[in-house]
DNA sequence: CACATATTTCAGAAAATACTGAAACTTCAG
DNA sequence: CTGAAGTTTCAGTATTTTCTGAAATATGTG
């Protein structure tokens, strides 16, 4: 591996931390290189700076694009591809949780989906029907929330995420100001509450 | 593996997503089998009903108890170790939240902390400060904000998830009320925003 | 304390995943 | 069409991870 040693330290870094989540060292590494790369890098270089094999730095950039995590592009006169990460690091935390959701929540939705269909045979089955039902709703209110505040213009979002719980007292005074009458509760509440 | 259909299906489904998350298929099932029984259970119940190893499972379950994910409890009159989870979702969500922090966030923020202390030797280097810079600032932004809402009880913070990007109204309604006078910009403004 | 029950540890087997080098394929310039 | 440059694929190997059965350890009970 051949980095300058700040360089070195986080893209090691980030090797390690890739198999806390699913995608190989190699992955992460590349990925922290590029992340940290003022211009793009072509596979070759990647080879050079990292040390790995070729073939295993292209199954990287491979999986990169499939995560939508890399751009390509070329430069002028030049015919190998070149690839780099947005400037924009939100960008990034949108891709990845889009990624993700794509990845992970959608195909457990669709399962939640089918098996809350079924007719329950036994009260065990009724009870597992039960608590599939509140991970389905809990994921519904999750997904709907980041739909919704997905669509903010990074601005608005920062604003909004720096006000972080504060925004409960606005909305408190909003409430003491215009009486909204008998907000209906149509879901069951559970009692327990902890 | 001897489970109703219903709860199979849920408990194959979770063993194949928690490779995805970095836990093993084990790890995945038995989560999956204790989040949807009723009652808790004790290791010999999880050995007869997924059909691994008994060493398999008592792995599993201190892997759990290591996350915080499982309570241990006891029977009168029965000695064996049973094991539930919370029958709050809400509290495993924050549960979840907080071990993730703990084990992938925390230490990326020391090593940045670390890396963003050094003098850097090179233009390479500076400019892979600036964006380690970014992400440890976005990291701050985002723990800071979930610091913030995991206070709220959590009746208001499903209010505030249902809420989403409406807040973004009523805060504006907010500004137009109190003009608020010369609102300090501490924060040095990013100034790409595609 | 001895015996039964319950749990954990651990070395090695089995399975899954990552990685490599070589070959195959693609693209483009001349 | 040919060959050079670049990229991908793939079969085999290396490494890592998961899983098991057996042994060790712990925790009661009579």
């Amino acid at each position: 591996m051949n980095l300058p040693p700040l360089v070195q330290t986080f893209v090691l870094h980030f090797g390690e931390m890739g198999s806390r989540w699913g995608i190989n060292r190699t992955v992460g590494q590349i990925y922290a290189l590029l992340y940290l790369s003022k211009e793009p890098l072509n596979a070759e270089d990647i080879v050079e700076r990292l040390g790995v094999s070729r073939s295993n730095v292209s199954m990287g950039l491979k999986e990169l694009q499939a995560w939508n995590l890399v751009r390509l592009q070329h430069k002028p006169g030049d015919r190998r591809d070149y690839f780099s990460t947005p400037d924009d690091i939100w960008q990034i935390v949108r891709t990845l949780v889009e990624e993700r959701k794509k990845r992970e929540i959608d195909p457990t939705m669709t399962l939640l989906r089918e098996v809350l269909m079924q007719e329950p045979a036994s009260t065990e089955e009724r009870h597992a029907q039960e608590r599939m039902r509140e991970m389905h709703d809990l994921f519904e209110l999750l997904t709907g929330w980041y739909a919704d505040v997905q669509r903010l213009d990074t601005e608005r979002l920062v604003q909004l995420l720096t006000l972080g719980s504060k925004v409960q007292k606005i909305l408190e005074m909003k409430d003491r100001l215009f009486v909204v009458p008998g907000s209906k509760k149509s879901r069951r509440d559970d009692p327990k509450d902890k």
